[in-house]
DNA sequence: TCAATGAAATGTCCAGGGCAAAATATTCTG
DNA sequence: CAGAATATTTTGCCCTGGACATTTCATTGA
């Protein structure tokens, strides 16, 4: 029925993890240990490509994997936990109930999960959905998945509602007027298919009054040059998650900077670590979505 | 400035084509002739990128590598006309003014694009526009690129553009009722990232009365069949662009069928041709959008 | 004409060595 | 003892070249 082993190619599609990295890490590390089939080849349990996956969730949280790929599950687990502290509460900020939020996705009703977040978002107005409801949702989401909590498809599912909502409140906020300055190109490096860390920045950036074009996820280097200049963008903003290899990150960041005229600014945010571990020179590196509408005042000041 | 070669890795991201697979290439078919880099690693030059992206895109559309990759880039580019014939138009369907879409996306004018979209929309209805507009639209952005009329970023903003006109029609679209049925789950593959066939099809089931959930793209196959329990399916709908191995695409498919109770239908569409060169027992395969419409009248009749 | 058999085409896997860059540990200097 | 400079370890990725299963094409035979 269900099959008891995954190949190493649908081990590189499920965890990201390149067939290279798992080799050596069976060599080096002593973990996976893959069985061999007819053939030779190796065989992942499913057991395994599960303790792969929360490896890789952590190593984008920023650990190493020498330290992780040792330890036995329950512990994987528990650093979860850790690497995510509890947000500190400012004042006067809502505090999401993210206990009921996994609930309701356990109870797979998509459309009270949808209503919930609607009437949050009503609440609260959308930047403060975003920074005070969303982020922490997305995080706990994350952390559940980590625990054994929540299943992948409730992930997804969670995805879909925050998008279809965060979309459906783009669309009422009135377009900035054509000539509406900050204009803001939004996308995503190729490689990192994340695009509701977008969808996120964009509703903050609209509701600052920046005019905003998102070309979703994936555009090459070349391409945001292109598009920057076809739609004379002041700014380029990124989004990133752990997923993408930090050396990569860097790389195309320098890489972007030197090929982008120096009038246009490179925005970046997201929840890769490396952003901030290394930064690029030219380049803004935003601690979190809170810091657009600042951001988006000090642009205006310097080019008035 | 803008660097003269990428990386096998970057080779791979940015064509989909695997190490392997551009390596072997080098030595069965003498293409790509990469440089190699100060430390003796490949080194590819854009243009030979360009060409393996068109390359790409032809085996996508069901051509084998021995006989494009030798050929030069004018002869490939001939070859994408003849690919995607023109449509045979049926009677009564609205002629979509593809010339006129390509010089509009050329353009930059995304508000215009997007008027003109929602008036298309609202001329035709939901079902028509998606069926006699989106679909030639999309096959002849993907020609227009791959005859060098359009720069990739033009096809992200018209996929954007696309994705926002119909999220925003399906928000209107009044939900089913909880107990309607077929009740039907829309997702894609790992390794499949083209979302706007999946929304394109949730379009057209909505308007049939069936229920939609989408789990958007990248479900793990084991979750899929969980999921399906868990909202109690009728039908999964699977989307394929050609962008996929043939092998995993049937081997999933099989693998899919054994684990998914009997009574939960699978259909699969999408560009992908091995979807029709080789059938899946189990699974129904559709060869256009318009099939939805009869196939769930199918189901109501089988099931009542 | 159609089916069966042989040959070519094709993608993926493997092993194991090697290397550069990042992260960490250690030593040195003021 | 702080901080800078240097060594060491860690880590991911690339390379070569061989092998093989599977699909697709071509040829032969009924």
């Amino acid at each position: 029925m269900r099959p008891l082993t995954l190949s190493i190619a649908a081990v590189e599609r499920d965890t990201g993890l390149s067939k290279d990295t798992l080799r050596v890490w069976e060599r080096r590390y002593g973990f996976p240990t893959p069985e061999r089939d007819a053939i030779g080849e190796r065989a992942y349990s499913l057991d395994q490509v599960e303790k792969l996956r929360i490896v890789k969730r952590l190593m984008d949280g920023g650990h190493r994997p020498g330290r992780v790929v040792p330890l036995p599950m329950d512990e994987l687990q528990h650093l979860g936990q850790n690497t995510v502290d509890a947000p500190r509460k400012s004042a006067g900020a809502a505090v999401p109930d993210l206990r009921g939020l996994v609930e309701l996705l356990r109870s797979h009703d998509v459309d009270a999960l949808r209503r919930h977040l609607q009437q949050l978002l009503m609440r609260l107005g959308l930047q403060r959905f975003v920074c005070e409801m969303v982020v922490p949702f997305n995080t706990a989401v994350g952390d559940a998945w980590m625990r054994g909590q929540l299943e992948i498809h409730e992930e997804h599912a969670y995805t879909e509602a925050v998008q279809i909502v965060l979309r459906g409140a783009l669309a009422t906020v009135p377009a900035a007027a054509p000539l509406e300055r900050p204009r803001v190109l939004l996308t995503t490096f190729p490689g990192e298919p994340h695009g509701l860390g977008l969808l996120m920045a964009e509703a903050m950036f609209a509701m600052e009054g920046a005019r905003c074009l998102s070309l979703g996820v994936q555009t090459p280097l070349w391409d945001m040059v292109l598009a920057a200049a076809a739609y004379r963008s002041d700014i380029v903003a990124l989004g990133f998650t752990g997923c993408m290899n930090p050396n990569h990150v860097v790389d195309g960041l320098t890489e972007l900077r030197t090929k982008m005229p120096a009038e246009v600014e490179i925005w970046v945010g997201g929840s890769a670590p490396v952003l901030h571990r290394r930064p690029v020179a030219g380049v803004v590196a935003l601690n979190s979505l809170v810091d657009i509408p600042p951001q988006i005042e000090r642009w205006r000041h310097g080019s008035a």
